[in-house]
DNA sequence: AGGGGTCCGGAAAAGCTTTTCCGTTGCCCG
DNA sequence: CGGGCAACGGAAAAGCTTTTCCGGACCCCT
């Protein structure tokens, strides 16, 4: 039976007629338990899937949310979908993805496909979190959420990792283990995860009556490379600092590599800690590198409780950010 | 307006049926260009977009294919996702992703989801390429293909990378380099592709007329850790070899970073290419690693042709390998 | 035995689009 | 001026499910 069985050919091969049928599957109504077995016996004698599409023009509703990603790797938007994705499931709600690749037309045209399948919310999901021009589409109040990422338009509901908070985790972490000279090597200014990173460490540091030392501040790129060019630099300096918070953990890495080659031992000589535990990154460095964890999966879990919330009527604050957490791994810690 | 306009509110809009109206929009049926205009002006205005439910439902077909994935890092399955939209789209065909990340129970719901939304075909795609279970449902003869995995049922179609020839360009180009003591250090060996690249290096062995040397043969785990750790086991060999061909990347870049800590210098003490050509791991190395591209995206491309031809109701033969292709960076050759 | 209530299952409409089939209008030509 | 044809737009059905409304049957009680 190629074209799969509809719910009137359940009916027919049960004796019964098409609405008694649908009322046997859905419970609903007032049948003999007799008639209702007859009928789940046909369905799954059959294989009977109820079509949803017919249920959702039926009602009005999908059953369905779209995710857009413009993570290509996917490193941040995996985690994010697992927890909205288990968040969505206990509410019989479905997640697909589309991947956008930073292709405004891509992007523009999965966003016409969902519009078009009528899912009944959307979320947006980025490698940066940086605020992007909202997609030029008329969304006619689809509830729509960004995560790991953040709209331009007023209004808009977001969903970050407290940068700030992380990096002022990390610098007390640092501080705790009785560090003076924190350095931050990190990544472009122009991120605003650079900028808050940096103004979380800042305020760490001021909270512990210590100063920014600006020669201890370094802006690159993202790469390993930049971060043992980094190490030499401050090594080169007057004071060397006796940490370093990275900026994420390929930088890390690179701190750390750098150090081993000039005989530097962490974190005796240098503590480092990185940003974003990416594990593939901080396990095989040497030592293994502590680093901040921006709890993706609760940022899916969270955004998919915020999207439940959003469709059933309700206004959502703005944007929030969740926090943190420390992982202490030897590369501060040699006991961890 | 918050509930989206249909066909109908386009139709009374411009003052004509609703006959009418879907006829000016998909340009079929006879009708006066005033009228056509009007119409199109109308769902212009109102910002209708189609209702892709009723449409599928109408036709029995959704242009839908769905897309799971076991790849819970995307790191394989984004490259492949973005080739099958390209070649997809194409055909006016919408691809979704499911992440089922390796839990047969998320697999079991989502193939149903997609099931129930009457997709019209469905890929599989994996973190490994090793013969699977077939997901315990009845796909009821709906086109599928798996990519970069494969499934145990006979007669399914499967589309891998070549890993036999990968690993057999990789060793080629070491022994055009005139290395003659080639090592193979890999993964574990339960691994399908471990097996395949292992014979693809023995294939390239046996064409220049050379041995197997068993000693230079290290099967453990995918990681740096064991990439460095192999090294030091070849070294104390009596004859270290001249060159290594790795399971993957982070195995090669393991290699590397032993040789620097050795004072080896890559490739002139020994030349080291890895697998995967992952850019992330492959750059950073030092020297930068040479590796073997599985070349995804055209998996992906050429998965999404023989879906649609699946889809239009040809046959297909069941497996089918792809060309893998090398990648030289300095870990072979400096000049690079 | 007849009337009222309960229990069951059927019929029909709605939800949105496409497509086929018809009816109407207007024009042209005889 | 009337008949026929082309051009155009409307009506209706189909595709699948859910749900409401109804009608029929049976039971119990009086």
């Amino acid at each position: 039976m190629s074209p799969r069985p509809t719910l009137r050919d359940v009916a027919t091969h049960a004796g019964v007629s098409l609405g008694t049928a649908s009322k046997a599957l859905n419970k609903s109504g007032t049948l003999r338990s007799e008639t209702r077995n007859k009928v789940l016996a046909s369905a799954r004698a059959l294989g009977f899937r109820p079509n949803d599409l017919a249920q959702a023009l039926h009602r009005g509703q999908s059953y369905t949310v779209g995710l857009i990603s413009n993570d290509s790797f996917g490193r941040f938007t995996m985690p994010i979908m697992e927890g909205l994705e288990d968040v969505l499931h206990e509410a019989g709600i479905a997640l697909f993805m589309c991947n956008a690749t930073d292709d405004p037309e891509r992007e523009k045209r999965h966003i016409d496909q969902l519009l078009g399948k009528r899912v009944d919310g959307l979320v947006f999901t980025g490698r940066r979190a940086d605020r992007r021009p909202a997609p030029g589409l008329n969304l006619g109040g689809l509830p729509t959420i960004y995560v790991f990422s953040q709209s331009d338009e007023p209004g808009s509901v977001c969903l970050l990792p407290d940068d700030a908070g992380g990096a002022r985790l990390a610098t007390e972490h640092l501080l705790a283990l009785g560090r003076g000279r924190i350095a931050h090597v990190t990544g472009p200014q122009d991120f605003e995860a650079v900028r808050l990173r940096h103004e979380g460490y800042r305020q760490a540091l001021t909270g512990a009556d210590r100063a920014v030392d600006p020669d201890l501040v370094l802006y690159g790129d993202w790469s390993e490379h930049w971060g043992r060019e980094a190490l030499h630099r401050l090594c080169a300096l007057a004071q060397p600092p006796d940490a370093i918070v990275a900026g994420n953990d390929q930088i890390g890495r690179g701190l750390l590599e750098a150090m081993r080659e000039r005989g530097l031992v962490a974190p005796d000589d240098i503590a480092v800690i990185g940003f974003d535990n990416w594990s593939v990154m901080a396990e095989a460095a040497r030592p293994p590198l502590s680093s901040i964890d921006m709890n993706l999966r609760a940022l899916g879990e969270e955004a998919g409780r915020r999207l439940r919330r959003m469709m059933a009527g309700e206004e959502i604050a703005s944007t929030a950010r969740l926090p943190c957490s420390l992982v202490v791994r030897a590369s501060t810690d040699p006991t961890a």
